[in-house]
DNA sequence: TTGGTAATGAAAACCATTTTCAATAAGGAG
DNA sequence: CTCCTTATTGAAAATGGTTTTCATTACCAA
């Protein structure tokens, strides 16, 4: 479980790959906010300390933190990816979601007790088992309408 | 709960939609495949019994359905939306995945116990009740590394 | 310090999905 | 049943997020 500041350059370099300013920028944007966020909106925060950075470096860099584990890659149908670094370097790792289907907003939960992660793990061993899956993390996604769009629109099903 | 071959036919003219040839044969295809279909699949299967079928008529037949809450979506992350028909017009959805980071195989898995449920409902009340939220339905997705991948690649890693 | 090569950024390409628009057909009124 | 209004359709063009291309730059091992 790497700790400090900048555990993930050395993660990045035992990757075999090069530690450059641009994805130094793009690690500091990512490892300060704790929201998921899109392509554009991390190639806006480091555009703003670092002009010179290039919308393709951004998704390369992305692409390459996802495939090497340091970063979760998530689609909620919006049209764009959105990404998040993970902090917790240890165990399983899971992500809660609810999605309002008028907004599109997504409100992010983590009130997962102990016994309700117990709970999924032992899912997760019986599904291991029976399709002979190596699970490496899961999502749940609660779908519906949030408190705003509930008030605001009486008929959900007409849009 | 409708019943009959045809009880999404009275679903669309009671959502103030006209039944027309192309759409009969859109939600046939749809309801003849138990997978989740992305558009350009389903156009091609219609293609075969109605070769007059144009991709953009799947494309806005498929959102009306969704909208009408007689067809579910979902995003795996692989540029293409997928789309099932919502069969079980009862209670609350679910829609359990194991998603392949190698190969993006999906594979549904219906293994979701009746106490298992229960469990899931009772996550759901909280949830609800914290961010006063109204949930309709729910997914759950494992992500990991299937048995044909495993096997073929050595270095997930390096992908 | 230097050389080989990975990484970068601008522009072009890609590709699933959406929009435009003139032609067609569903289905209520008469 | 026929007519008429208007939703629906399909082809083509547009859109927009993401990827590829390619010449230039800059890591970093030696």
């Amino acid at each position: 479980m790497p700790r400090g500041p900048h555990w993930f350059h050395r993660r990045i370099r035992g990757y075999g790959c090069r530690l450059t300013l641009p994805r130094q920028r793009i690690l500091e944007v990512l490892s300060r906010s704790s929201k998921h966020l899109s392509a554009e909106e991390i190639y806006h925060r480091v555009h703003q300390v670092y002009p010179a950075i290039g919308l393709t470096t951004v998704y390369r860099t992305l692409e390459m933190l996802v495939s090497g584990a340091m970063v979760m890659r998530f689609d909620f149908g919006d049209g764009r990816t959105r990404y998040e670094l993970i902090k917790d370097q240890g165990a399983l790792t899971s992500h809660h979601h609810l999605i309002c289907r008028v907004c599109l907003k997504i409100i992010d939960c983590e009130e997962f007790t102990g016994d309700e992660r117990d709970y999924l793990k032992s899912i997760e061993k019986k599904l291991s088992k029976k399709y002979k899956f190596e699970i490496r993390e899961h999502q749940t996604r609660f779908y519906g309408v949030c408190d705003k769009c509930k008030k605001e629109v009486t008929d959900y099903a007409k849009r």
